[in-house]
RNA sequence: CGGGGCGUGGCGCAGUCUGGCAGCGCGCAUCGUUUGGGACGAUGAGGUCGCGAGUUCAAAUCUCGCCGCCCCGACCA
């Protein structure tokens, strides 16, 4: 067999550019060390070149989770990034998704899309292929560039256009099925993330979209990322704050008194009103109007409770909610200000369960300057849902174990989900039975962005000098700094040679800089463990090893050099094990 | 899509209010001196001041229009 090595890869013919100052346009630790660091560089809005430092960190990251997906059986594919839009009509995806999904025509008037996911790709290839229940259950995956659209891309490579997703597809005979190649993902999940460096916090994701029972969501939890997390702070309980939830509030049971209008003038919040009435803000009922697109939703829920607009959204099955304009509810015969859920019809009322365990509540009166004492949810009005929708906040009691819930934000660097026949119903993808007849194919998908990934591994893995990556996703495994020539030039050679040859990759800083700047920039790169040739060293027939995330350096003889790097490499992978006890999801 | 900010050499910025030679630091090139935590000296290259109209003797600077990028929000992996 042929084995073609590369030369060992010198700074001086590094396609690369450090910079010394921070690009002015970015702003978390990720974004600003990556583009200083000659990872990435951005051509447009959430659009990024991937230069070698950068592209080699991400084939290690993808190799990685390349890994744990075969290890459970999962079988590499690659599907196109441009469909004909044949597929994502039938689904209807191709009208009810927003401008995120890019739709284009071909020379011959053919609507096209950039793919954002692959779920018609993946369940149509299933059911070409699949035709019996003796096939199944089976999964496939690819690494595939996805472009979204995104209103707002941000933060390097936390939220991008263009990105590179890891995408799972499983098809299985019957939801029991399903649910155990599920927890087969879950666990590859957490094992490829802790093996990137990353303890993976799983919390339950909204899964009402698109007909889904069940999702997860996997986050790295750092300040830098987007999405706010509800955790519990003494049980295991987690969820994306858009589906979380508390325990309902007890109810009163005080003697409902009767309905009573009072003169409130001027008093149009919920602060104002209470205070004027000198009550609590739960003694209040808030009125917070949305618009469904086609009609105006009334939603009542206690005054010191926020409403989610996930969870009403969920409830009213309306996706494009919005809060409704001042306009739009005097038409509908509302009073802004002083709305009352008494004595109204014609627009859709929404019951949060809090109104429903408190009696004598102060509302609206639906005219302007007056509110009504006393109002009692169901003797005074009518709800077309009642249901949880309120926004859970720090401090309310867990729904499993009742402490305290503590908010916390993290990046999202993965998901599962659990569609079951959403899809399979659309595209007619079915298998036959053991008993011969025609079932619907249950599909699972799973997705982990591998570009936001090695975003998120920078933000928990840096200091105030640059990156520290975790040994197992570096660009390089030792970045050797050679501070002379000649004899120094010579040595450090030598090692790099016979470093590689150990089966170590190394990046050699042979440029004609002062040692300021090699160190400086070996900080900045990250490279996990670095190693100085100097006339010093070659003096002492020695070699100076530092790791980057220890402060001290410290010297080995030459000739035991390359064992002791090899030996402190393995360790430093071997730390990220992926084998601890599994986060109960 | 709403709000805010910014576009001047590769990077970071000043200059714009009050129109009058396009500047500074870093980087880059050549030579010399240096060489263990962002060295020093000398010389030098490099800019349609985002784009397009307009006002003016004269526009980076004033006016109008457009484009792009970043941040906050809305939204989303």
């Amino acid at each position: 067999m042929v084995v073609v090595r590369p030369p060992v890869q010198r700074m001086s013919s590094l396609f690369a550019r450090t910079l010394r100052e921070d690009p002015s346009d970015a702003t978390i630790a990720s974004h600003r060390l990556m583009v200083r660091g000659a990872y990435i560089r951005p051509l447009g809005a959430g659009i990024f070149s991937y230069l070698p430092l950068g592209w080699r960190t991400l084939r290690r990251i993808e190799q990685i989770v390349r890994e744990e997906m075969d290890a459970i059986g999962c079988q590499e594919l690659l599907m196109p990034v441009v469909h004909p839009s044949t597929l994502w009509e039938r689904t209807g995806r191709f009208g009810s998704l927003g401008p995120e999904l890019v739709r284009f025509k071909d020379r011959a008037d053919r609507n096209m899309v950039l793919a954002l996911t692959h779920e018609e790709i993946a369940l149509d290839l299933a059911a070409r292929l699949v035709g019996s229940y003796r096939q199944l259950p089976a999964s496939v995956y690819h690494f595939q560039t996805k472009f979204r659209d995104e209103p707002r891309p941000r933060g390097g490579l936390l939220r991008t256009r263009e990105f590179t997703m890891k995408d799972a597809y499983t098809f299985d005979p019957s939801p029991e099925s399903l649910d155990a190649t599920y927890r087969h993902f879950v666990r590859a999940y957490v094992r490829a993330f802790r093996r990137c460096g990353i303890e993976p916090l799983v919390v339950e994701s909204d899964a009402s979209a698109m007909g889904g029972s069940d999702a997860d969501e996997f986050h790295a939890m750092t300040s830098a990322g987007e999405d706010t997390i509800v955790v519990c702070t003494s049980c295991d309980y987690g969820a994306n704050q858009e589906v979380a939830t508390t325990r309902p509030p007890d109810p009163d049971n005080a003697e409902p008194l009767p309905m009573e209008k009072v003169e409130t003038p001027g008093h149009e919040t919920i602060t104002a009103v209470a205070g004027f009435l000198g009550l609590p803000a739960h003694r209040t009922l808030k009125a917070v109007f949305y618009w469904t697109g086609d009609q105006i939703a009334f939603v009542a829920i206690r005054g010191d409770l926020e409403v989610n607009e996930a969870k009403l959204r969920g409830t009213l099955g309306a996706p494009d909610l919005r809060l409704a304009a001042d306009q739009e509810l005097t038409a509908a015969g509302l009073v802004p200000g002083y709305a009352s859920p008494v004595g109204i019809d014609q627009v859709t009322v929404v019951v949060d369960r809090s109104v429903e365990c408190t009696s004598n509540l102060v509302a609206g009166a639906n005219m302007p300057g007056f509110h009504l004492l006393n109002v009692n949810f169901p003797r005074d009005f009518a709800a077309d849902h009642v249901a949880d929708i309120a926004a859970v906040a720090a401090g309310d009691p867990c729904p499993k174990c009742g402490a305290a819930l503590e908010l916390r934000t993290g990046i999202e660097i993965g998901n599962t989900f659990k569609f079951g026949a959403y899809y399979s119903d659309k595209l007619d993808a079915s298998f036959l039975s053991e008993g011969g007849s025609p079932q619907p194919i249950v599909m699972g998908s799973y997705g982990i962005g591998i570009t936001r990934l090695a975003a998120a591994i920078v933000e928990l893995h840096h200091d105030d000098h640059g990156i520290i990556w975790p040994a197992s996703v570096a660009p390089y495994d030792v970045h050797l700094v050679q501070l002379g020539k000649a004899e120094v030039q010579e040595a450090a050679e030598r090692l790099a040679d016979d470093l590689e040859a150990a089966g170590l990759t190394v990046l050699v800083d042979d440029r004609d800089e002062s040692a300021g700047v090699k160190f400086n920039d070996a900080d900045l790169l990250g490279i996990p463990i670095r190693c100085t040739v100097s006339r010093r060293t070659v003096r002492a027939d020695a070699v100076e090893i530092k790791l980057r995330h220890q402060d001290e350096r410290g010297q080995v003889a030459a000739a035991d050099a390359v064992a002791r790097i090899r030996a402190e490499h393995d360790a430093l992978v071997a730390a990220l094990s992926p084998d601890a006890p599994l986060p109960d999801a």
